[in-house]
DNA sequence: CGTACCTTTGACTCGTGTCAACAATGGTGG
DNA sequence: CCACCATTGTTGACACGAGTCAAAGGTACG
């Protein structure tokens, strides 16, 4: 909970759980809005995003076939997007750390395809698209930065396809750690220890894999002390050997 | 062939092999750009479009790590995009059929993560990215058509997300054929008798399968009545039931 | 403090991969 | 035009990784 539920101390205008902190003060500007814009077009996007009150885990940010208004990003917190299969199951598509941007999956159809589903309490910035939209005519570095987004989506999701279809569970496992792991440093937190946001049942979901399977995989990442396991505490313990799992790929296969 | 090699008979003009037809004339341009742009306007997009000859089968449109320029139409033919793995294998992300546009997963990085690659003889549509951006800023339909084909790259990727995580062989190919066959009915082709495009190790490939596997399933199809298979060439015979077996989720799961 | 949910572990099964042999196809050069 | 060879596709026998089923802790929450 560290991250999640900390208490904001002194410099609250600074603090990103506070919901009245502008987007050229909060702490995860470099992440999100990766961009040279000028201090006055920061403040035009600063107008045009709501800051809700949080979600608590298990809250719906949207659901499938919503209509499609907005895009968000995650200020604190994480958020499961999941696609609703033919029959009714869930698959999750990804997790959205702070400081990334979801929803833009509802853009083609102008309904999500996808829902969204908090899970722990985050904080969430919401951004109308209709108004992103204009302002991104007139600011031609956002509508760059957000073809650059959407673009990150395509590459996250193609990444993930190659995990499923070319590697093993072991390897799965040990990619999704490093891909968190990765994540965290970004944010300037520990690349070694940090806590699972997801349960085992939304990581197997993710990576295509029962539970018993994810549960067996931490289990034999433990005896090999690649890492040491505290219910979702992680720690991870040979940051090289975790790597070399990951990228064993399998021999052939076509 | 039917579709790729023609030769062009009497309307030249309208001929999508031709590469001096334009945007306005193009018989795919209700694909390509379902948008209300004045006349005036396509003709600005139609200037800026680069038509070069037809690249023969095997041929790379780009290659991983090249530097992005261009996003790209397939005007006749079919290409698929590859991920080239740590260990360089390759993993099919997904195959473009006319009308369709690739090469937007080049955008964030500035350089393309996929390589493509010509199945068969295929004419191609240039997009220089810079000026398409320079053009999104003063036409919103334009801006807005662009946000709208990245996001529909993003739900297909999820698409084959979930089919990759949750489904059977049987699922896996019977879904790939009802695209191709929903894809080939858009372009007002035949939805049951058609020719694929990709070999059986370029299926299997896509869809995380050997392929010993697609060979199997090709087979099993057949034997039940659901398909004639002559080499590349797919007759659907009995299109519900082909549905029946793509839709049949499994039973559990997470 | 009890109940519901999540996780772990074991035993067994099954679908798909692997390995191997062979058939069919298509392109090339004599 | 046909023979040759490389490539691609088909089929069978077997193996193995991950799924399924089941049971027993652990943990969280009311």
């Amino acid at each position: 909970m560290s991250d999640t539920n900390a208490t904001c101390a002194k410099p609250v205008q600074r603090c990103h759980h506070n919901p009245l902190v502008s987007c050229g003060d909060c702490r995860l500007n470099a992440i999100c809005l990766p961009i040279s814009l000028h201090v006055e077009d920061i403040d035009k996007l600063d107008q045009i995003i709501q800051r809700g009150r949080p979600l608590q885990k298990g809250e719906y940010l949207y659901r499938s076939n919503d209509q499609f208004t907005s895009v968000f990003a995650v200020r604190s917190g994480t958020i499961k997007a999941v696609n609703i299969t033919n029959d009714g199951e869930e698959q999750v598509t990804g997790f959205y750390l702070p400081g990334e941007i979801l929803g833009m999956d509802g853009i083609a159809q102008n309904h999500y395809t996808n829902s969204a589903i908090a899970l722990e309490t985050s904080a969430i910035c919401e951004i109308p698209f209709s108004r992103l939209e204009e302002l991104s005519l007139r600011l031609p570095s956002l509508q760059r930065h957000f073809f650059q987004l959407m673009s990150k989506e395509i590459t996250a999701d193609q990444q993930l396809i190659t995990l499923l279809s070319k590697n093993s569970a072991d390897e799965r496992i040990a990619a999704l750690l490093l891909s968190i792991s990765a994540r965290n440093q970004n944010r300037h937190l520990s690349a070694t220890s940090f806590r699972l946001p997801m349960s085992r049942s939304d990581i197997g979901n993710y990576l295509g894999l029962t539970i018993e399977t994810v549960s067996r995989v931490f289990s034999r990442f433990q005896k090999k002390e690649l890492l040491a396991v505290d219910k979702k505490e992680i720690n991870i313990l040979d940051m090289d050997g975790l790597k070399n799992v990951a990228q064993a790929q399998p021999a052939s296969r076509s």
